[in-house]
Order: C-alpha cells, then sequence, then structure tokens
DNA sequence: GGTGAAAGCTAGTCCGT
DNA sequence: ACGGACTAGCTTTCACC
C-alpha cells in the first residue's frame, strides 16, 4: 500500500505541509503530477487525515499540562460511552487513552493554570461519575512532536525503484 | 495582541489548514487581505507555529502508545541536557515532560507493538543512565487533538470590533 | 507508473480609503 | 486597520510516453 517514496513524502509532509507539491517531488526524485497523485491518494485511502495549524501553546496561554489517572467502577460499554462523548466536548482535553493495568483512563489536559485546572476538574466530576483521579503536573514540554516514527511503516514491495 | 477575530482564525486554522484566506475571511467577517495580513502576523509572531499533515496511527503501523514514568538519581543539569538529545532523535519518543511530584520525567511513546517497545527500551536505557522506569500501555486512543483550548487565550480589547 | 505543459485558483502585492 | 483589484505562483488537469 505505502512504498519508500510514500513514506518520504509523509515524512516531508508530517513535519511541513507548506511545501510545495513540486519541491516535495524534486527532494523525493520524483516530478510534480506523480508526487500529486501520490499525495491524493495518500489521503483518500486515509493515510493523511487532516493538514492542521500548530500553536504555540504558550502564546495561546495553554501553559500547563496536567495527566489525569482515572479509575472507574464502572466497566460497562454505556459509561464509557458516556465518557467520551463528555470528554470530546471539553477542549481541555487534548489526549484521551483507554489503558491497561492499574489506571483505567488517561487524560492530557492543557490549561493556563493550577486554577483552572481545579475549575476543569469540577466541571469534569460534576459530568460524570468517576471512582478515582490522581493528577500529575508536567513542568515543562521537553518535545512536542504531531509527526509519527514511519520506519515501522509496512512497506509494499517497490517495483524496481531507487 | 490578540484579539477576537484572531481567535476564530485560529480556532479554523487549528482544525482544517486547508482552507482558503478569502473563506476564513468570510467566516470571521473580513474581506480577504486583512484577514491575510493577520495570518501572517500570528505566524511572525510564533503564534501559529508550522502547518503540518496529521497522519492515521493504524495505517503507518503505529498502534500502540506506551507512557513511560521515568526517575532519576542524577538531577543536574548536564544530564538533563544529555537526556533531552537522546530523546530528540528517537522518533517514537512523541511527547517528553518534566514533571513534578514522584515522577521526573514522563514519555508518550509510539510503536507498533510490544516487542517494538521492548527494543526501543533496550535502546533507550543503553544510552542513557536512568534509576527507575515504569511502561503503561494504551490499549485505545478515544481522542487526539492538535487544536489547543483557545477560551483562555488572553485578550487584547477590541477596538469597536462585533 | 512516469513526464511536460496548459488551465484555474489561491496567495501575496499594491494602492486607495 | 479594512477593502478591491491585480499579479505571481501553486495546484490540478490533460494529453502523451
Amino acid at each position: 500500500m505505502i512504498d519508500r517514496l510514500d513514506r518520504k513524502i509523509l515524512q516531508i509532509l508530517q513535519e511541513d505541509a507548506t511545501i510545495p507539491v513540486a519541491e516535495i517531488g524534486r527532494r523525493v526524485g520524483l516530478s510534480t503530477t506523480p508526487c500529486w497523485r501520490r499525495i491524493q491518494k495518500l489521503e483518500e485511502d486515509g493515510v493523511i487525515q487532516r493538514r492542521v495549524a500548530v500553536l504555540d501553546p504558550k502564546k495561546v496561554n495553554a501553559k500547563v499540562t496536567v495527566f489525569v489517572s482515572i479509575t472507574t467502577s464502572q466497566h460497562n460499554e454505556e459509561w464509557l460511552k458516556r465518557f467520551a462523548e463528555v470528554i470530546r466536548d471539553m477542549p481541555e482535553v487534548v489526549e484521551f487513552y483507554r489503558m491497561s493495568g492499574q489506571v483505567d483512563y488517561l487524560l492530557r489536559v492543557v490549561v493556563p493554570d493550577i486554577e483552572a485546572y481545579d475549575s476543569f476538574y469540577k466541571r469534569l466530576i460534576a459530568r460524570i461519575d468517576i471512582a478515582d483521579v490522581s493528577s500529575a503536573f508536567a513542568m515543562e514540554q521537553i518535545k512536542y512532536a504531531t509527526a509519527l516514527p514511519l520506519n515501522y511503516v509496512v512497506l509494499e514491495k517497490d517495483k524496481g525503484t531507487v
């Protein structure tokens, strides 16, 4: 499905989606049209989901990240569905995972300060029944990448490519 | 620095950076040129850091997320600097935080499966001295947003805007 | 699956208000 | 600081190898 050229293209677009198709083509050793066709296909196939602007958290007052570990007694499908809906409506929750092991769910929450977190926390527990919550505060974001590692991509056998 | 119109623009671009400037202008009630100028300024000021393509993790075999909690005995600047460099070179590490409380650092690591995580883990501890590591596996990514909450932005007093 | 050039939009510039 | 018209450049299409 994806070959080495596609992977090169994805690598570029993951880092900078403003680069013209002609320039991407040049970098991967392709002329404009085939490069464009590949990008189209990657979008159709849903490999490329969207193109977004990434903002500086400090400049928009999103300075504090809190990791919220949640355990629940309610292990039914209905409860999870409702929980997911609640979370989807809270823009402070930037990531949401169902975990294995001790904690059931993990949230990454972004707020300007501790007070705002407290307010968020109250809104959260008011909306949904949760057994136990524990919060861990990040002091500094040392690395944040939207780019996924592409070295694990399962490659289609390339047909006589360089 | 940022007013309500800027915030509306950012909201749009955070979700979809492919929308033409004229259309963004229309949505926020501005004609093309002033809207374009605002976007330029937001880029110059570093509020907009970059535009990137977001990929489907499943389609690029990045199916497993692991949260790695790290504690260290080495609390000096030199060690952290080296640690940060090591992490920066590992594309599997997608996020990296310095934490308060029990754990010193938290990593979000993305790999195709448990075996790949084990290999990553070995490479990590081979490169840097770490006192204690504990790994928590995510079973499912229920929400992932690159968009930051903008309701906390400190707004410049708008001058007679709608 | 690849190339080159034409056509249609969009971003970026200029000038006026 | 906003708006309209123009230009330059990029995306997208098309005909072809």
